[in-house]
DNA sequence: CCGAATTGGGAAAGCGTTATCCGTCTCCTG
DNA sequence: CAGGAGACGGATAACGCTTTCCCAATTCGG
């Protein structure tokens, strides 16, 4: 069924001499040039190509415009939902855009990092999107901003997702005030007394949701015991340590649990169930971020739903907006509450 | 923070005048020629290169060298888990070779898809990967086999993950013995009654998965009544409905149902469980895929593992494979069974 | 020691495009 | 009907790199 394996691809100048016109003309009849072409002209050249089945070379095109179309997109694991429903979103606003995504994975290695962003820099991406916590050290870091410095001031853009502490423009979520909003939620739905169940404290995200969420309940009067916040890792597994943690150190009383994320709500959920205490009816249970799982577990998971795809889209435009005024804009975006079965009112 | 806002990138003449070299000594030095160089040159160029950040224009590369070193990936969804597993084994597997993944979403629209292969074949990528169903009309499926082939023709190579519909080298689950080996465990658990969940007769990984199953149980010489297999839309709610339908026309004495994969099993476990049957106690339930999701539903669902990133990495190295002999080929992997709660020993 | 290999730097010819510049031709104005 | 102004096609010079090809300087065999 393979034809002949190998003949290289038709050229604009096969097409030109194909349809009898320079190669001047064949390029702008082709692409949107400000020159116009003659009508008759353009589509000797438009039926010429057709004909070879030409297609452009991406490549060539970068080279003599001298900027090419494509956003470079660096994530800690795309197999992960949470970066996987960034990626869809940075795709859709690319795709928008005509312009092509190339993703690479760090797999949280802040040196593989720096090695990605250098080869993606070659790329000569109109952005390079970075997103993903680096667990780094210090050294790396610095070189991964002056790689991305460099990368600046050679006319390229760079947007951060989620992590405030590098100086480049940035999206965040907004983590204290969905917690926030949720502890209100929680409120009226007739919870009274809480636990929490955090990340490590260096985690800038943790921090956010466990004192929006304190911050919440205490517009209410409530404030949650020292002894009722467990930190364990920002993993199912983390949650499930902290969740039988919180069942050993007693926590008689309480009525809920908040986790600071969905993966450790629901190892807190299994916790408390292989414990013998049944949730919801015994003890209720919420998370954050709304991961599709949430939604499948039983009961229901009670979260606050990041909007992940938004997230990707609206660093795509940040990029674009950010042409004018170079600045290191921040963007925020919202989240909702959204309860379920696992938090009933009461 | 952003100092200059533009200024060209370095190129490769800077670096051999900065270096006080020709341009092809420069141009030697940096990449791996079949030239030698003299290390005091290679030195110079080498800290030159440093000293200007200097980082290679891939494009001006492969419009040099004839050959870009990217590889295309075409998916549906990319935030689908399904897909997004199969991108990181691709990226993975790229990466490992030195090549860059560009990846696009089809929306599982063939006309989208059509475009796309054409955009994608303007980056001159060493190979095309495509996965995700179609549910093509034939006229878009002509195009784009016209397209697919005129790029390998031009020296391209396409592998398809998951599709033997079309006439380019493949990767493919093996459906039926995955089916087939998940029907003599469950037979070996005790269970001797079955219903089944599928998908439209069309869906040829639906189909596959049935009749392994039941060929399966025909070894321990047991049927499924014809009545006992509902067919729904291969989505959770399609699951549900299923579920529902097969709870409407009777399964009495039905103790495990089967459903061709994980989120339809998903559904049906809440169908039966809003029907006032108790999962596993009243049913058992089994599904196919191993989303992670089917980890943390409860009970946690028995399935049959398929190697999602394994099918993304063996498609790259298929390709490269194929290099020398540019058949059709057409891998198969094989799957695992995976026993959890949803079908406990009876 | 002399001529023949061998080594390795530099000039320059591409690679497939776009963009600049230069004409020619037509059209409009007075 | 002269003359200036647009249109618009065609050469051709970039773009940043690789890769011949050429040639001077070594090394080496006899």
């Amino acid at each position: 069924m393979n034809s002949r394996p190998s003949a290289s691809p038709a050229t604009l100048q096969d097409v030109a001499r194909e349809a009898g016109v320079s190669l001047a003309t064949a390029s702008r009849s082709l692409n949107g040039s400000v020159r116009k072409v003659h009508d008759d002209y353009r589509q000797r050249v438009l039926e010429a190509a057709a004909r070879l089945n030409y297609s452009p070379n991406l490549s060539a095109q970068a080279v003599a415009k001298g900027a090419s179309s494509t956003v470079a997109l660096l994530v800690s694991d795309i197999a992960d939902p949470y970066f996987s429903s960034i990626a869809a979103g940075v795709i859709r606003a690319a795709e928008a855009k005509g312009l092509i995504v190339t993703m690479a994975a760090t797999a949280r290695s802040s040196v593989r990092e720096l090695e990605l962003v250098r080869a993606l820099r070659g790329q000569r991406p109109q952005v390079i999107i970075l997103t993903g916590s680096r667990l780094e050290g210090p050294p790396a870091h610095d070189a991964l901003v002056a790689e991305l410095q460099a990368f600046i001031n050679t006319g390229g853009r760079v947007v951060l997702i989620s992590q405030r502490e590098l100086p480049f423009s940035t999206v965040v979520v907004d983590n204290y005030l969905g917690a926030r909003a949720l502890a209100n939620s929680l409120v009226e739905q007739g919870y009274r007394r809480f636990a929490a169940i955090g990340g490590a404290r260096a985690l800038m995200t943790s921090t956010d949701r466990l004192s929006g969420f304190a911050d919440g309940l205490a517009e209410h009067g409530i404030a949650i015991h020292p002894n009722h916040v467990a930190r364990a890792e920002f993993t199912r597994d983390g949650g499930y340590t902290a969740g039988q943690h919180l069942l050993a150190t007693g926590i008689t009383g309480v009525q809920l649990v908040f986790a600071v994320n969905d993966v450790m709500a629901i190892g807190a959920m299994s916790a408390f169930r292989d414990g013998g205490l049944a949730v919801p009816e015994s003890i209720a249970v919420a998370g954050f971020d709304d991961i599709s799982t949430a939604r499948d577990v039983t009961p229901a998971l009670t979260t606050v739903r990041v909007p992940l795809e938004e997230l990707g889209s609206r660093a795509v435009e940040l990029a674009f907006s950010e042409s004018d005024s170079p600045a290191n804009d921040v963007v925020t975006v919202g989240t909702t509450v959204v309860l379920r079965e696992s938090s009933p009112a009461i």
